[in-house]
DNA sequence: TGTACTGTTAACCTAGTGGTTAACGATCCG
DNA sequence: CGGATCGTTAACCACTAGGTTAACAGTACA
């Protein structure tokens, strides 16, 4: 199981999946056409995000129809947002320091 | 070479260094003390946050002075803020749906 | 000088990731 | 029913990630 957000952000075919679905829900093969990859392969992807608890998915029929969990993934979100904020407060500081050392 | 900062940012003890050092510049041995760890394996996530541009060093000496680099994980930042607006503005089609298609 | 300290490099090992092909399960539809 | 479609599972493979220990390089300092 992986159950980080950041982990399942880490591939790009990952990060490509949760862009279309930020388009809307969409099916299995919607939602990853394109990747130039084999449909296991995008299945195991799938299951990364869902364990993640990224995307949730409704089957059905024969179709599976995925769509984006927006609060997992905000915690992540937060996390940049806060390490962000915590850079602009320190750049002056860090580049401040910088010069001192090494005057160009 | 990694160049991703998604993939800096899938392991927990290199997002640990990154909020070490959001609270100012640190030498290695400070920077990543607590992670129980050895020092090689602390050497590679460094190297890795290097490679990604996430992290600056300076040599001084004996030490090396480890710094955050804002303006790279800016652009992580920026694709989860982008994300993030994209669920805001999903978020009611896509309960709205459930609501639909699952009636509790 | 020699010894302690900071940090990296080298060599190695294990487990996990990401991909494949082949086969299957379930559903829709003529 | 029988075939096409959607998607998963199984088995396998190559590569990478993350960890270790041992040795080294450079600097500080008594």
């Amino acid at each position: 199981m992986v159950n980080d957000p950041f982990k399942a952000l880490s591939h790009p075919i990952r990060r490509g999946i949760v862009e279309r679905l930020a388009a809307g829900p969409a099916t299995v093969g919607d939602a990853t056409a394109g990747f130039g990859v084999s449909k296991p392969a995008i299945s195991k992807h799938l299951k990364v995000l869902e364990e993640t608890g990224v995307v949730t998915r409704v089957v059905e029929g024969r179709t599976h129809r995925l769509s984006l969990e927006p609060d997992v993934l905000s915690v992540a979100a937060d996390w940049m947002d806060r390490q962000r904020a915590l850079w602009g407060r320190l750049f002056d500081v860090v580049d401040e320091y910088l010069n001192e050392r090494e005057p160009k």
